[in-house]
RNA sequence: GGCCCGUUCGUCUAGGGGUUAGGACAGGAGAUUUUCAUUCUUCAAACACGGGUUCGAUUCCCGUACGGGCUACCA
């Protein structure tokens, strides 16, 4: 009896999708899934404005990167109620419009932008709303030949919807349950702008009907608009299949007030965009989640705990175990203040999680670019000696070691190992590394123990010594695990080395 | 200002009329790792406040405070 589920993401193209907006996509993305139905993307592009080229290709890209494909939409193909860009449908709108205005639930109103001006300046608080519409030129105040005179003479006009004095509208949102506002607290809103596009409010409210949406799922800023839609579609007669409505709570600056939002860029020292963004007009960039280094999965699993949680303790989830677990009951209801930390935690955990292969793979071509060609095999067991280090793909930089030799030692470390100079003979040490041929770790550091002893070095100066010369710094993954990573030339090599910059 | 929505450790959150209010991140301590990272153990840390209702409220109701959203021919 229910219909198929169909959702919308509907984005509008004026600025680069930032994670609030990729997060509102995830959960209607989930839904759609968990419940066999559609996923479907609608570029709201009615604002000619505010539109920012570039930015309806990087909505397709991003939600490619992050692996959260729609089924229908703009980018993704045609279904059957193509097209799925709100100026490619402007014709469609005017007939609802005259529908309402036929049925006495819209007019007409050729107040000029002086005219509402003006009625802001005399009014305090003024809307445009039962009490007031008579003192604007609208087709309710002037005579019906007037109207059809303006009209035909091509006047600028809009086409308001016009509400009852005292009405309540009551609706239920699927996460904050019945709502209520009284017609007294809204106003008539535009429907048709004078440019002939629509506003946000009708496009939105027809599409979804047309496009036989069954669940509206979008942020907490569409609250105090939900009763108009609600009375749209009872103007417009399609109460009975109206879709079902569920605010999702807000993304919030992580460092104080308001919402997140694009203009957040790179201020809060971390992005607020997926991927990366060159402002086309001023060409300023701001960092995106892919370029720092984090993989889809990782960002994917972080924002989908944002205002949602599974009810149990398991916190890393694949997108096919989100899809299952996911449910509108438990969002949360409150705004979340984004969390650099745990986006981070997220990111190591994804990195741990991956075979040293795979991450090969996805470093390969910065370590290439950084630090020159490098063998598969090499690269692969090059990695895997460093993977829980990582908490972003570009910490590869920071392993420089693994791929090419430190040239010149830092003066400070080298007087940390400083005191192995005297009595400790390298050439000897050097000779002795050259002939290790085991590679068996436990062999390799025995032995080392053994020449230590032999030697009269303290175990802990030569270890530290040879760290600095194999890493260039104190810490790093066990000698035996280097030594068997760069075999005996190299590492004689480096030891060599360091040793005469000391 | 008006209207709407919200409020559990620093952060993300679980829970819900009677609980030692649970977990995770971050932070502290310790163990392992002759380093660092990882891993493990452990500590500290919260029901905004005031009134009701009730045998009992953090949980329900009402106020207050605080936070957020909206208040455009923007979405």
């Amino acid at each position: 009896m229910s219909k198929k589920v169909r959702v919308r993401f509907a984005p509008s193209p004026t600025g680069p999708l930032h994670i609030g907006g990729v997060r509102t996509a995830l959960y209607n993305y989930l839904f759609a899934k968990k419940y066999g139905g559609d996923f479907i993307l609608r570029i709201e592009d009615t604002d000619q404005n505010r539109l920012v080229q570039g930015t309806e290709n990087y909505i397709i890209e991003t939600l490619k990167w992050i692996g959260i494909e729609p089924n229908e939409g703009v980018g993704f193909g045609d279904g059957q109620f193509a097209p799925y860009r709100q100026s490619d449908r402007k014709d469609s709108y005017r007939q609802y419009a005259e529908q309402l205005l036929n049925a006495g639930f819209a007019y007409y109103a050729f107040d000029t932008e002086t005219d509402l001006e003006q009625l802001k300046a005399t009014h305090p608080n003024f809307k445009y709303d039962a009490n007031t519409r008579e003192q604007g030129k609208n087709s309710l105040t002037l005579s019906k030949e007037e109207v059809a005179q303006r009209l035909a003479n091509n006047e600028h006009y809009v086409i308001r919807i016009k509400l009852p004095l005292d009405e309540d509208v009551k609706f239920h949102d699927e996460i904050r349950g019945h709502v209520t506002v009284n017609t007294s607290q809204m106003d008539d809103k535009v429907l048709l702008k004078s440019d002939g596009m629509p506003t946000y409010h009708l496009a939105n409210v027809c599409d979804d009907y047309v496009m036989q949406i069954s669940h509206v799922i979008r942020g907490e800023e569409w609250l105090p608009s939900a009763p108009l839609h609600v009375l749209l579609y009872r103007y417009l007669d399609w109460e009975n299949s109206m879709p079902k409505f569920a605010h999702l709570p807000l993304l919030l600056k992580p460092d104080g007030n308001g919402k997140l939002s694009k203009r957040d860029g790179d201020r809060l020292g971390f992005p607020v965009f997926p991927l990366e963004w060159t402002d086309p007009i001023s060409n300023e960039i701001s960092s995106g989640y892919k370029q720092k280094g984090y993989l889809p999965e990782s960002v994917l699993n972080m924002l989908a705990f944002l205002g949602w949680n599974p009810g149990t303790e398991q916190e890393i989830f694949s997108k096919e175990e989100l899809i299952v677990a996911f449910s509108i009951e438990h969002i949360h209801k409150a705004g979340a203040k984004f969390d650099f930390e745990k986006a981070k935690w997220f990111n190591a955990e994804y990195i741990k999680k991956l075979s040293n292969e795979a991450l090969a793979s996805l470093v390969k071509e910065t370590v290439t670019t950084k630090f020159g060609n490098q063998d598969d095999v090499y690269l692969t067991k090059a990695l895997g000696l460093v993977k829980e280090r990582f908490v972003f793909l570009n910490d590869v930089e920071l392993f420089g070691y693994l791929f090419q030799p430190t040239e010149k030692y830092d003066v400070t470390i080298l007087s940390k190992i400083n005191n192995i100079k005297e009595n400790f003979n390298v050439d000897a040490f050097a000779d002795f590394l050259l002939q290790q041929t085991n590679t068996d770790l436990i062999a390799i550091e025995t032995s080392l123990k053994e020449f230590a002893t032999n030697n009269n070095i303290k175990v802990g100066d030569m270890m530290k010594f040879l760290r600095v010369s194999l890493v260039g710094e104190l810490s790093g993954p066990t000698i035996p695990e280097l030594i068997q990573l760069f075999g005996s030339e190299e590492t004689n090599k480096r030891v060599k080395n360091c040793f005469s910059q000391l």
